[in-house]
DNA sequence: GGATCAAATATCCTATAGGATTGGCGGACC
DNA sequence: GGTCCGCCAATCCTATAGGATATTTGATCC
């Protein structure tokens, strides 16, 4: 698990790219960029991820390599492995010697299938993470609490971070990697509709953190059920079909 | 579905190009073989997971690019972007400037955690599996509830039909996906200490199976949930560290 | 003899060029 | 008007070259 970067992307060597369409955040090479050269393939797959995420490439949309490529300021290799990776993970497809298309946005059947997964896994993660969290992990639980949503995307990233925290909590990494990968799906889901700020899901996660802040397992579980369930009955009535 | 000749993926080196041979075999083989070339970087990836699966290459080895390339005989390209899904599924794992290497062997927490997982939400499938499968696909469960089990590749090969088929039972694409990805580990991890044949294993699958065939939701989710303890306790003892 | 440092090797990562294949487009033909 | 055929654009796959890095090896010094 890594850090979202800033939209920079730049290879070690060779001559300087093209990047005048991207946000030029150069003088920003504190030690926190050296330290950590993972890989031209990895900064790309961020990248495409937000774009996804951030809608900037919509659903059911075609991406060329040579396009990104171009864009990007780096050869066709690490967008291919990059784009091999989010196929792996769903965001993605490729049809052979057609291209890659971004995932078409759900429909109700996968809805469906996706908080059926999710009410099964979350609120035993919910529980877990009552009885087995961090303090450390708890304060950064508070921190998202806050019942200031400023805006469409603070709220978005405030209700990752939340869920986030918790599947983490409960210390099964294969659990956390789950919930993760699809939370993105939600993400995206909930973007395309504009979902207004929904008021009652701040108190749902609100009643979540009061839960475990007491390390009430069952408590937890609870609330957690009752969020999902709510926040499934929010998203359901965005698809009419 | 490309050519298992000399289980080696046959190289288009010299003149002949891939889809002229591939037509060619296909128009040999029979039109049951449609000539859908998904793509090199497909077979490939197959080609390395069971090579990973079967432990031709072994846990915790290095995996070289161009080595892969000169042995399967194509290009750097297709073997990067195998290895991308690869590691995106967790099975390789890659170190900047360093190489790939196929994931260690579990350790004591991960199995702990890989349990915790599946006994969370395979029984859930089983339910209702029991409750809603295919009639086709109960077929095919009653095709490997065999008490035949030739050799303990031929008993893997079972379990893991078994266990695909019941998580496709259910009708939840992510949780058979889920389950699928999980089933490669513990299929490497038996494989690495050549397990012994479980009687037992074969009777809990016999269990499993007649609960779904009774449609007896309850039942089966019991069933499994048992199978899933016992598995894991066969399992342990392997770890001492 | 053991430890440390520097050179060498092997490997990875990136970039670019070119051949091969598919799908769509427009014009010609029945 | 409908159908077929060649052209073109887009894409994928392959090959090769060059720079950068981690690991290994060997020599030197204490």
């Amino acid at each position: 698990m890594l850090y979202p970067v800033n939209g920079k992307i730049q290879p070690f060597c060779g001559k300087v790219p093209i990047m005048s369409a991207l946000k030029a955040t150069s003088a920003k090479q504190g030690p926190s960029q050296i330290a950590r050269p993972s890989g031209l393939a990895e900064e790309v797959y961020r990248r495409i991820r937000a774009d996804i995420m951030s809608l900037r490439l919509p659903p059911d949309t075609r991406v060329s390599v040579d396009s990104l490529a171009r864009e990007l300021g780096v050869s066709q290799t690490p967008i291919r492995e990059a784009l091999s990776m989010l196929e792996a993970n769903g965001l993605v497809s490729k049809k052979h010697f057609s291209g890659y298309a971004t995932a078409p946005r759900m429909d109700r059947a996968q809805l469906d299938e996706l908080f059926e997964f999710r009410l099964l896994v979350e609120p035993h993660a919910a529980r877990k993470a009552a009885e087995a969290m961090a303090q450390s992990d708890m304060d950064s639980l508070g921190a998202v609490s806050g019942a200031h949503a400023p805006s469409h995307d603070g709220f978005a990233d405030m209700d990752t971070e939340f869920h986030k925290l918790i599947a983490q909590g409960g210390g099964n990494h294969l659990i956390a990697d789950s919930l993760a990968r699809l939370h993105i799906h939600v993400h995206i889901f909930r973007s395309c509709f504009r979902s207004e700020i929904a008021e009652e899901a701040v108190h749902e996660h609100d009643a979540v953190i009061a839960a475990i802040g007491s390390r009430d397992g069952a408590a937890a579980e609870a609330a957690m059920r009752r969020h999902i369930e709510r926040s499934y009955g929010r998203l359901r009535d965005f698809i009419r079909d």
